[in-house]
DNA sequence: ATCGTTAGTCACCGTTAGGTGACAAGTCAA
DNA sequence: TTGACTTGTCACCTAACGGTGACTAACGAT
């Protein structure tokens, strides 16, 4: 009768489940800065030595949950109908709002963001660049056919929009404010999508 | 004939002023993960304790360096003729414009606006608070007695602009690009700044 | 039942960080 | 010359980090 003194499960794939959304929970909620062995290792509930046997280290650790995010912006607008744009005005504003929500939705993207501007080292570089090509990814699928006009140069005005609303989404989570404009309630958001729209309108001729 | 051994110097002022160099050099070089009581006084060249007899400790000098820092924005454009501007349009733009040189320009404010991002703690709220209250009093001097076209959410699209070119410059030091964007050369900063003015010009009717 | 393998734990190392108390040596007024 | 004060330095503390070797115990095949 040996009292179920809850053993340690004796499951590596569960373990490794368990690191990798240790992982990602720390990284999401603290921040590149807390992020490392010790912390993960807390948080999974287990010791650190088996992020080095299972991972081979952080590197190794950041890795998976790179592959893990490969997706991210699919994702997160999986639920969207998406019907064919009618032109790419159309297309631009899509593109644009989209990515605001499902950036501003995941705060471990935002972590990762962030992680990449402070720290240009290679773990994160790698991590960034599977972040970045998932974007561009997606925003080249949802292109599809659709030529963008002449006059404009549309892939340095689409990523000067994006730039923007990471940007603003970024401060929003840290201080709720940007330059003096608000960023914390949902009328702050709609001014914000709407000074957008209008720029791509305005850009497209209507 | 005792050797000139250089000596400590034994002038506080002077250490005062190394000691704040130091940390501003620490900061717009290692960025806030490597800005530390240790780290400022290695640059220094004097001992920690003086940093916590002087300043009180990382918040007073931060204080210190934010202090220093409150007209960044009119010290980089007091070289800027100014003329008055004709129009809402052109104030804007080179609004826009010249805050994208100065913030381009200076390290130290850039790695700043990044430790906002990433903590937000009281101790860098202070001074991120400086130098957003710099950038918004600079923008209403700018301004002067113009008033904004009706029909057009003139902060929020200066706001936006800014966002975007912030977080273009942050990108460029960090990585070289953003969402695929190129911006490493200065063509790419030229294709950037033509699109900013595009976008003004349109919003404002030409 | 035994023995190799594997999951998991523990103890420990060297390094670095922030922070503090004590001390040596200049400086200056009395 | 003495004594108070200031400048600067050094040694030391605790805590946390990344990283590693050694250990226990469960499992599975023979």
């Amino acid at each position: 009768m040996t009292a179920p003194t809850a053993q340690p499960a004796r499951d590596r794939p569960r373990t490794e489940a368990l690191i990798r959304a240790a992982a990602r929970d720390v990284l999401a909620e603290t921040g590149f800065q807390g992020f490392g062995v010790n912390a993960v290792a807390r948080r999974a509930g287990c010791d650190k030595q088996l992020i080095y046997r299972y991972f081979g280290g952080l590197e190794g650790l950041v890795d998976a949950i790179g592959a893990d995010l490969a997706t991210w912006l699919e994702d997160s607008l999986a639920a969207a109908p998406t019907p064919a744009p009618a032109s790419y005005a159309q297309l631009s504003e899509r593109l644009i709002l989209g990515f605001l929500d499902a950036f501003r939705a995941n705060r471990l993207v935002q972590q990762i963001a962030l992680w990449e501007l402070a720290d240009p080292s290679p773990l994160v570089a790698r991590l960034a660049q599977a972040r970045s090509a998932g974007l561009i990814r997606w925003m080249a699928r949802a292109r599809g056919d659709l030529s963008p006009p002449t006059g404009v140069d549309a892939p340095a005005l689409n990523a000067l929009l994006i730039a923007a609303l990471q940007q603003l989404a970024l401060s929003a989570a840290a201080t709720g404010a940007f330059a003096g404009l608000n960023l914390s309630t949902d009328a702050d958001w709609t001014r914000v999508r709407e000074t957008a729209t209008a720029v791509i309108r305005g850009a497209y001729g209507e």
